[in-house]
DNA sequence: CTGAAAGCGCTTACAG
DNA sequence: CTGAAAGCGCTTACAG
């Protein structure tokens, strides 16, 4: 049994199925008793007008292509949640995929959001996220990045600000009273750890702190990867009072590096994030960290996309401030 | 400048769009020779297939609705991603909508998706998700309901064994020793509660503890609500040793309850969750919880759902044994 | 106001 | 092996 389709109404009701089109689509050209009649017809018969139909004519989907590294980071699904949001509020479907941060499956799905014909591109945190403006251009494909590194100059895209952010907690810390601050960094290669180590480097300059190479070190942006970064940091003949991380999952570890040795927070050391996940106001302490309005991030970069699918071109680059949130885990240093 | 479309090779190559559309679908028809031949210009054309065109013909469009409440929560971050994942590698697209748990909302999503003809529909942790089933039986668009509240007898569905987990949590509780245990909730007529609440009263019972009305208090599935009803538990003239709650996101405000009155957790409070959300176990103390398979839940739904769209009917009913995960906080009793 | 016609970009039985 | 034709379910200029 197939859906019922134009032409059946068309049918019942006794009419061509190019009126019915007209009468389903509020059409001024048909008077309003045609027009109740045929949508009265449609309700009966549970008439669902079909979108691949619709598409195939009017070239347009109405769906958004969304590629995060993964849905099960709770930063992704903020942004997500705001993206769907706004999406959602003006008829656009989200099409997700998780690219597992694998540049080939990146490709591959670029590939299907072009065959599906999506309406526009959203790229979260992707390293290549700019190579898939160049993809997508050929279909007149819209894309717009939000916290890529190596954003490029010709698309859109939205962004944390990570150096003034990292500047903005490295200077919490010194106001503290800290001198001995480290840092604890991403893998090699991202340009927000970069961003966010120059932050640091500038907070600390301004201070008329000289940096130390040895207190800065590399994790993976996850708690494994700090924990040991940290391990090494608090094991040094003169250890930091202070640890300024890449992210917050990053201070998760720098938590547990600290507890397994007997290091108390904030009184032994001072810990600060970056990203403000929602839990990090439940740990004890709660995480000091940096605030990233992920929602609302999402939200502005489906406008973007929206506003450039209207026609109305806007600012390429939107750069966002995060806010210092201080919570318990930093303090003066001891001494 | 549209997309090129299989007339276009067509013309470049010199032969008929069927013989390309065949040559592009590798069909044995064609020589090898012909084929590569096609595929080249294909490939140097940039052409990308229309899956819109294709799905009007071929009546699907390898696209699967899923409906969450909201992404932000990192339980369904969790289970989405299973889901995406198997869906992903057998070129299944996800198309995503959160319904807030708004009934009104809910019945929106279920019209777009059949308007966007969905081969079929994921819900997770819906009040009203058997409803969806009859809304697309029209369309024959089979469903699979995760976690579902109300399953409904002929709906396919994947559930955790609330009884068996809210059993082995209590029951773990009463072999520390503890007798004044309590039970904080959901909001009210949700199943999964119910069913929570039934695992509770039942470890009482087989123990020979009675079972006090006043050890039974109602949250709202999130810290606000289940800290105020901690408060008012921790006030009871003989207030309870632990208290096993609907889930971890409830945990977490019974955790701020007690360590706003000073009662240490586990010394003085045991505290068991359900879920196991990624991040209890940075809880200090971690979390005991019951563990729920988040992502492989995910996977196992989008399977069924798959085998069904295959043909082979499966199983309707399935049903999943959570697991306890001990951790620090829960102990002995004091006394 | 209304209908017949063309067309969106494919797939696929049918005929050769 | 290959092409012409029909058709999937719509929208929309065009003619009346």
């Amino acid at each position: 049994m197939a859906a019922v389709s134009i032409k059946d109404i068309a049918r019942i009701a006794g009419v061509s199925h190019s009126t019915v089109s007209r009468a389903l689509r509020d059409s001024p050209l048909i008077p309003a008793r045609t027009r109740e009649r045929i949508q009265l017809v449609a309700q009966e018969q549970g008439y669902a007008a079909s979108a691949i139909a619709r598409s195939l004519v009017t070239r347009k989907t109405h769906a958004i292509g969304v590629v995060v590294t993964s849905i099960a980071d709770p930063f992704n699904g903020e942004v997500v949640s705001g993206i769907e949001e706004t999406g959602n509020a003006v008829g656009y479907s989200v099409v997700l995929a998780t690219s597992q941060a694998d540049p080939e499956r990146e490709m591959a799905l670029v590939r299907s959001f072009k065959e599906r014909r999506v309406d526009g591109v959203l790229v979260a945190s992707s390293r290549v996220g700019a190579l898939y403006a160049e993809s997508l251009a050929d279909l007149r494909i819209p894309i717009v990045l939000l916290n890529n590194q190596h954003p490029g100059e010709f698309v859109y895209s939205i962004t944390i600000d990570n150096a003034a952010g990292a500047e903005e907690a490295t200077r919490h810390l010194v106001d503290l009273g800290h001198r001995r601050i480290a840092y604890i960094g991403d893998r090699l290669g991202m340009q927000s750890d970069a961003e966010r180590k120059a932050g640091y480097e500038e907070a600390l300059r301004v201070s008329g702190i000289p940096f130390r190479k040895e207190y800065v070190a590399r994790g993976d942006g996850k708690p494994a990867g700090a924990r040991e970064a940290a391990g090494r940091l608090l094991e040094l003949q003169e250890p930091p009072s202070a640890i300024f991380c890449y992210n917050d999952m990053s201070a998760l570890g720098v938590l547990e590096a600290a507890a397994s040795r007997g290091v108390q927070v904030p009184r032994d050391l001072s810990v600060c994030g970056f990203d403000d996940l929602f839990f990090t106001q439940f740990l004890s302490p709660p995480l000091t960290t940096i605030h990233q309005p992920k929602r609302e991030m999402g939200q502005q970069a489906m406008q973007l996309l929206l506003s450039i699918l209207s026609g109305e071109e806007r600012r390429k680059g939107i750069k966002i401030r995060g806010e210092l949130i201080i919570r318990g885990s930093t303090g003066r240093p001891r001494e």
